[in-house]
DNA sequence: CAATTAACATACGGTTCGTATGTGAAAGGA
DNA sequence: TCCTTTCACATACGAACCGTATGTTAATTG
C-alpha cells in the first residue's frame, strides 16, 4: 500500500512537470520556455526535473512523446472505424491533417522537434504514426489496390506534403478556402497511386 | 573613390560575419551557434554584429535570406531550360529535392529556419521558390496540362513532401535506394495532377 | 579644417542552464 | 518497533551566453 503511494507519488511528479512543460513548449515555444517558471508553475524547482529528464531536451522528449502516444490513439481510432482499406487511408490522412492544423502539434512537433531533438526521422517516436500508415500502405499494395510502391516511401511523401499543407492553411489569410483548395490537390495527388486510375 | 572603398569595407565585414555565420549554423546548428566564435572566426566583435544585423536572429535571417537567393537561382536554371512546363516543372521538383538533400540545406532552412524565425510560410524569404512553383502550375492549369486545381495549394503540397522526403532520403540506411523508391513514388503522385490520367 | 556621423570595440548586467551538494521521508530488514 | 539505506527533490554555485550601453577611431561633409 505504501509502496504504492511512493510510486503514485513519483509518476504524478513526472505527469505535473510534463503538463507544464506541454504547456509551456505549446504555447511561447521550447527556446523561451524558462526550466525555472515551468517547475514552478508546477509547485517544483529544477531539482525535480534534473532527476527525472535529465536535462532539457530530456523534458522535451518525453512532452513530445506524450503526445505523439496520443497521435497515435487517435489515428488507430479513425482507421478501425473503416472497414475498406482505401478509404481508412484517406481518412487517416485527413485526420493527419486535422491534427496538424493544432496549435499545439504544429508548434511541438513540427516546429520545434526537429530543431531540438535533431532528425524526426530516426526517433522511435513520430515513426509510430509513420510505421501506422506505412503498414496500411503495403496491404493496399499487395491487395493490388495501390500501384506497386515503396509503402514507406509514399508514407513519408503523404506525411510531408499533410504537415506542410497544415501549416500553410493555419496561417493563410482565408483558412477555410485554403483548407478546400488543399484537400481538393491533396486527393488528387493520391489517386496517382491507385493502380487503376479512375 | 574614398566613397566606394568605405562602402565596400561595410559590405566586406557583413559578407565575413554571413558567411562565418552560415559556417557555423550549417555545422553547429544555430541552438550550439556562439556569437563570441563566430564574429572571432570573422576577425570582428559582437559589437559589428549587433550593429549590422540588430541580433541573433537578425544575423540568421540574413544567412537564410542568402540561401534563398542561390536557391532560387538554381531552381529557375533549370525551368529556364526546358521548353515543355510540365517536363520542366519534374525537373524542377526533382533539382528541388536534390538542393534538400544537402546538409546545409536541411539544417538551416528545413530544420532551424521554422524553429528560429518561426512559421515561413509568410516569409518573403523562401516564398520566392514557391511563389515560382506557383507560377509554372498556374499556367499549366491554364493549358489544360493539370486538373483546375489550386496552384498554390499543388505547390505546398509539393514542396512539403518533398522537404520530408529529402530529410528521410539523407537519414535512411540505404540512401540510394530509398531515392528510388521515393522518386518513383512521387511521380505517380504527379501523375494524379494531369488532367488526363495516363 | 572643423564638426558630425557611423562603424566597430569594450565593458557590464541579467538570465539561464547544468551540476554538485544537502535533506528529509519512505522502504526494508532485524 | 527501530535502525539503516536509498532516493526523490530542494538548494547553492559556477559558467556561458545574449543584448545593451558606452567609448573610440576613422571617414564624410560643409
Amino acid at each position: 500500500m505504501a509502496r504504492r503511494l511512493r510510486a503514485d507519488m513519483i509518476a504524478e511528479t513526472r505527469a505535473s512537470l510534463i503538463a507544464a512543460a506541454r504547456e509551456a513548449f505549446g504555447t511561447i515555444g521550447y527556446a523561451a520556455a524558462s526550466m525555472d517558471e515551468l517547475t514552478a508553475a508546477a509547485g517544483l524547482t529544477r531539482g525535480a526535473l534534473y532527476h527525472h529528464f535529465g536535462d532539457k531536451k530530456g523534458l522535451f522528449a518525453a512532452v513530445l512523446d506524450q503526445i505523439d502516444a496520443e497521435m497515435t490513439v487517435r489515428l488507430r481510432a479513425v482507421s478501425a472505424k473503416e472497414e475498406d482499406r482505401w478509404v481508412g487511408f484517406r481518412n487517416e490522412s485527413a485526420a493527419y491533417l486535422a491534427m496538424a492544423l493544432e496549435p499545439e502539434i504544429q508548434r511541438i512537433v513540427l516546429r520545434d522537434g526537429p530543431a531540438v531533438l535533431g532528425d524526426p526521422w530516426n526517433w522511435p517516436i513520430q515513426n509510430d504514426c509513420i510505421r501506422m500508415m506505412t503498414q496500411g500502405l503495403g496491404e493496399l499494395v499487395e491487395d493490388g489496390v495501390l500501384a506497386p510502391l515503396d509503402p514507406e516511401a509514399v508514407a513519408r511523401l503523404v506525411v510531408g506534403a499533410t504537415q506542410h499543407a497544415a501549416q500553410w492553411i493555419a496561417h493563410a489569410p482565408e483558412p477555410e478556402a485554403a483548407l478546400r483548395a488543399a484537400t481538393a490537390a491533396f486527393d488528387a495527388m493520391l489517386d496517382g497511386l491507385l493502380r487503376k486510375k479512375p
